[in-house]
DNA sequence: GCCGTTTTCGGCCCGACTGTTTTCAGTCG
């Protein structure tokens, strides 16, 4: 994502905590925070869409945001920034931070007892001064406590397979509890989000507070938040952390609409409550109401009936079109698990992997795979056992060997080749030429001119794929300094496919990105870049971010038969020449 | 501050839990 967009998410924010410690509350306040996450989730350069004066077709994005944009820009500054902040300690933001802490608290401590930052906070705390506030007392003070503590020890947020595993261990737990008769996951999770910050639970059964209690046993609990008749917050210690988990408990015949709500997005929700307000209805997580009679909610089917809407797949409820797509009856079909035929990007033994050949061909086709790429890595990719010329000629001679015995499956020969940082490829033209799928990535030199090395792999006659196009890993590295709008624009004039990296860290192409290269008329692979079998589970992640962007099966090509693959593979290298 | 297939003004999603209250404010999702 631009950087730029970033910034000025975060001054947006800003804008809006700041209003709030001054005791704004409403819909200025919310306008700013809704500005804040649609720059957060903007791929287009917000610099770009100013120039072209383009900033107010943005959803969100009215005149008065997009002047102070243009301000920011073109001056380094924003009135409306200084003015909001000024006569406002730095620190107090940070308070802003710590759970159950909101605005009123914050500027309460700030005017009564002086506090400005988080050492001054738990002074307060300390002697007992903040318990005599007024609205205050001893348990709220000692919430604040286990507040900040929850802060310091939290990670960040979660990568989609922990909390995938997390919310499936404390699911079977529900289950064990004989009162819980249908379970869910819901929210960010269960909509395929690269990172999840907290993890909701829905649940609905007989008696709500033994599954409550059900919830708040569950072994790796290390502090109930809040445990009420229908609802439940637990922290939950893992080996990276210390997660939230929300539970909420709803009547059976409004468990659709409480899933539906408790899904969101936030921004899909808001625009889905507008629409039915105009209709006279009313939604919310105990059903659709028209005045005071109950139209239904036991599906989130009927929800989205209620409005005259198809139902929309969780994964496309970002409020990034899809309502729209709904109201003409354009939602795509999305591509399942189920729909995915091949890996085609799995290493062994052979370099960097730690399962052999015929591990890998045997899990792969217990999954129901008819086919796999084998792509160790190329000979600069040292510190990853890459393979030299002559060893992968001698892997591709096993391969043809192991595939003459083969019965009803097929092991493509495949590499992936690195992208030298003067843009050649690792291996000479010849040796690429003996394999079925060349794959190229980039190992090395992320700042050395990224764009125009994968643009030039990509014009490579012998070259199908170009693996986790952006190189980021999730929280921990940028990716390369590249225009990802040029390399998808590359890809549709050669015709070459752009990866899904399916590794939970990667994600790679993103949603977003790989909704553009669809909108391209690009092809996309979903591979997991498996270095052992266990790794083969995350195609799981990749086809939910393949969803997310909005991708059916024709837009896969993991999704093709063995020969339909091979075609392609044909026409690709022919018509790139 | 944003937004419009009844609107350029008057709306803006809605409810649970907690703690401190004696009827509600603050926070959260």
């Amino acid at each position: 994502m631009p950087v730029i967009n970033q910034e000025l998410a975060r001054i947006f924010d800003r804008i809006a905590d700041a209003l709030e410690l001054k005791g704004e509350t409403g819909f200025r306040v919310f306008a700013y925070r809704k500005a804040a996450r649609v720059l957060a989730d903007l791929t287009e350069d917000v610099g770009e869409l100013d120039k072209a004066n383009r900033l107010e077709t943005i959803p969100g994005i009215g005149a008065g945001i997009a002047k102070k944009i243009h301000e920011y820009l073109t001056t380094g500054r924003m009135k409306k920034l200084e003015e909001a902040v000024s006569g406002l300690e730095p620190g107090l933001f940070t308070l802003l931070e710590i759970p159950g802490v909101g605005p009123k608290t914050v500027k309460l401590v700030f005017e009564k007892l002086g506090v400005k930052d988080l050492d001054g906070l738990k002074k307060v705390l300390g002697d007992g001064s903040l318990a005599k506030l007024p609205g205050m007392g001893d348990k709220k003070a000692e919430n604040i406590l286990k507040g900040i503590e929850a802060a310091e020890h939290s990670g960040e947020r979660m990568y989609l397979n922990e909390a995938d595993e997390l919310a499936q261990s404390i699911i079977e737990h529900l289950r064990k509890g004989p009162q819980v008769k249908k379970v869910a996951v819901a929210g960010s999770l269960r909509r395929g989000k690269e990172t999840i910050g907290d993890i909701d639970i829905l649940a609905t059964g007989d008696n709500p507070q033994e599954i409550i209690h059900q919830f708040i046993t569950y072994s790796f609990v290390r502090q109930v938040v809040s445990a009420g008749d229908t609802k439940a917050s637990i922290l939950v210690g893992t080996g990276t952390g210390v997660r939230q988990v929300d539970l909420r408990v709803v009547a059976s015949d409004a468990f659709g609409a409480a899933l539906q709500y408790f899904t969101g997005s936030k921004d899909h929700n808001i625009a889905l409550r507008s629409m039915a307000q105009k209709l006279g209805l009313k939604i919310s997580e105990y059903g659709v109401f028209k005045g005071k009679r109950r139209l239904g909610g036991k599906t989130e089917t009927e929800v989205y009936r209620s409005l005259g809407l198809p139902y929309i797949e969780p994964e496309l409820r970002e409020d990034r079109g899809e309502i729209e797509a709904a109201k003409r009856g354009s939602l795509p079909k999305l591509i399942r698990l189920e729909d995915i035929k091949s890996d085609l990007h799995i290493h062994t033994d052979a370099s960097d992997g730690s399962s052999s050949l015929e591990e890998v061909v045997g899990a792969c086709r217990q999954r129901g795979y008819s086919h796999i790429a084998i792509a160790e890595h190329s000979v600069s990719a040292g510190y990853a056992g890459g393979l030299r010329e002559d060893e992968l000629l001698k892997r591709c001679d096993e391969i043809d060997r192991f595939n003459s015995k083969l019965k009803g499956f097929r092991v493509l020969k495949s590499a992936e080749v690195d992208i030298m940082t003067n843009g050649k490829l690792d291996y000479s033209e010849s040796t690429l030429a003996r394999l079925d799928l060349v794959i190229t990535s980039i190992h090395q030199g992320f700042t050395k001119d990224a764009t125009s090395r994968i643009c030039s792999a990509i014009a490579h006659p012998l070259v199908h794929l170009i693996a986790h196009p952006s190189g980021r890993l999730i929280g921990k590295r940028r990716g390369y300094e590249i225009d990802l709008e040029k390399v998808i624009e590359h890809a549709a004039r050669f015709h070459k496919v752009l990866e899904i990296n399916s590794y939970y860290a990667r994600l790679d192409l993103n949603d977003i990105w790989a909704r553009k290269a669809k909108e391209a008329g690009v092809l996309l692979a979903i591979n997991t870049d498996a270095h052992a079998v266990v790794d083969l589970n995350w195609m799981r992640y990749g086809v939910i971010t393949g969803r997310r962007a909005w991708l059916g099966k024709k837009d896969v090509i993991n999704c093709l038969p063995l020969d339909n693959l091979m075609k392609l593979l044909y026409q690709i290298t022919r018509r790139s020449v």
